[in-house]
DNA sequence: TCTTGACCTTCCAGTGACTGGAAACACTAC
DNA sequence: GTAGTGTTTCCAGTCACTGGAAGGTCAAGA
């Protein structure tokens, strides 16, 4: 398979897969005229990378993964405590962004929205003191 | 004031402030000895972006809400049509996390994590097409 | 006067994970 | 032969900083 298929096998872009062998995540064989030919198996690493992508797995987290993928001898464990972690990132993502949403919300509430300048937003950016740490 | 000072009271690492002047947000004064000087005004200026960037505004937005902060003939509802927009992002933002999150806490707690290869995070990493478009 | 140390300056490079574009080579169909 | 598509490499840009090097400035103390 020429990266075209692959790409559209996968529904990863050309150039993501050509990045992705750069950084050693896949390794495609070669032909006489210098494209890259791809396996089955090279096809389905780019597909668990992509899904691995799609849930917020960072490209190291999808190093260990993809080499746990390939270990028959792997323990559980080990993928287990990956994805824990970075459950734990997410939920503290989808903290900070609630706490964003709360406070921006209420001040878009409390803003009038018309032709006049005052406004409680850029009242609260003025004054209020970083409370985010 | 000195970088140093300004960067005590404004909560902002020297480097940051130095960045902000690089792409024009701020423009403090020059002493003889090349040193920056900031005014009181600059220090305000700071603080406007220290807390709107920690609300997560990109530095377009602050670009944008910074010079609506600086002009008296300002109409509330260009901020506020920031600030919504920016709310919307976050919105869609923690929808997204929030299904990462869902499928991600579903995919741990039904790993066993034990010693053994078997687990249902690989397979569906390894099996389950893409749902995220 | 000299030194020490803190502070300041500029410039360059790196981050993460791609993405866009240019220039050139390869292949297929007509 | 040629048009069009696919592929290659390489370089630069994204966003908002951050780290570090090399060197200039200043205030305090011996």
């Amino acid at each position: 398979m020429n990266i075209g298929d692959v790409a559209r096998r996968s529904g990863l872009p050309a150039k993501t897969i050509r990045y992705y062998e750069e950084i050693g995540l896949i390794a495609p064989l070669r032909g006489a005229n210098g494209y890259r030919s791809f396996r089955e198996s090279d096809l389905h690493k780019l597909a668990f990378l992509g899904r691995a992508r799609s849930l917020g797995f960072s490209i190291q987290d999808c190093r260990g993964l993809l080499k746990l993928y390939e270990d028959r001898d792997r323990a559980s464990a080990d993928v287990k405590r990956i994805a824990q972690e970075h459950l734990a990132r997410i939920e503290r993502k989808i903290g900070e962004l609630s706490d964003m949403r709360d406070t921006l919300g209420h001040l878009v509430s409390c803003c009038a929205g018309d032709d006049r300048p005052d406004c409680p937003i850029l009242a609260d950016l003025a004054a209020a003191p970083d409370k985010s740490g």
